[in-house]
DNA sequence: TATTGTTATACTCTATAACTATA
DNA sequence: TATAGTTATAGAGTATAACAATA
């Protein structure tokens, strides 16, 4: 059971992170791709193959939003859909290379104010947003 | 001019923060209120009264998307416009009492799931976070 | 029957362009 | 002319319900 007190901590944090987050969609240098879109591509960059099913979950959204989102992807050339061996039911998704080029390239590109921004702290405010950086990862995964 | 490595931390912290801001907003035990018209309940219920134009850009949106949001929150009856007296071009928008109440109930249970998370970091893991915040908000006013 | 992916449909939030009223 | 707000319209992302193919 948490007090009055701790549950406005959450809601400070909360309303700071949300905050941030929007911030940093509106002030991206890439306009050509969105969050959920890059969000897959990240995925399949740091894992190599997932099903729809599995991309659904992972990204938090329904199977039939997923489904469209990597259609757009599709369409771009950025992934490839190939059927399962073991399974026909299920569709396997990959990056081509055009894929694979744009993730670093949007990456990159997309860090440009947040950089400029982190440039503006002091180490340690770096570093504490570092360490609360490891922090919210946990609490992401819980 | 930024290193490889601080563009790598920059690209880590943003990551994070996405990702959680995301979590939460999936999390929240609110479903009657979408983020941008708890925004606009939030600015309101801390500065008073704000025009149309200046939520817009306080929420960095455009103008009719801010409209559109104001119409919504005024037809359930948590905000009113009343014609400014000197420059009858403005519309002052401020919270009814509805609008108070909604406020304080609705940051209540959208931090339930957060508050629990909280929950099971160590003191010093929530210090951290609240620096962090601090932090962040710095830089999301930049 | 249950599961995986897809299609059909609708709702919300966002934007730009065009319009109205006022300065 | 310029500015504040509004309306019209469109696009992207999300969801649920219904369907097809496969297990």
């Amino acid at each position: 059971m948490s007090s009055p007190t701790f549950s406005r901590e959450a809601s400070e944090i909360r309303i700071s992170v949300q905050r941030l987050a929007r911030r940093l969609r509106n002030e991206r240098a890439d306009d050509t791709m969105s969050d959920s879109q890059l969000g897959v591509l990240a995925w399949l960059s740091h894992t190599g193959t997932f099903t729809l099913g599995e991309l659904a979950a992972k990204e938090r959204v329904s199977a039939p939003s997923m489904n469209r989102t990597v259609n757009c992807l599709e369409e771009a050339g950025f992934v490839r859909r190939t059927a399962d061996d073991e399974d026909r039911r299920k569709v396997n998704i990959t990056l081509t290379d055009a894929g694979h080029e744009i993730v670093a390239e949007t990456a990159r590109r997309r860090d440009e104010w947040f950089d400029a921004a982190l440039d503006e702290l002091t180490a340690e405010e770096r570093a504490t947003l570092r360490e609360a950086a490891a922090i919210m990862r946990k609490v992401s995964d819980r």
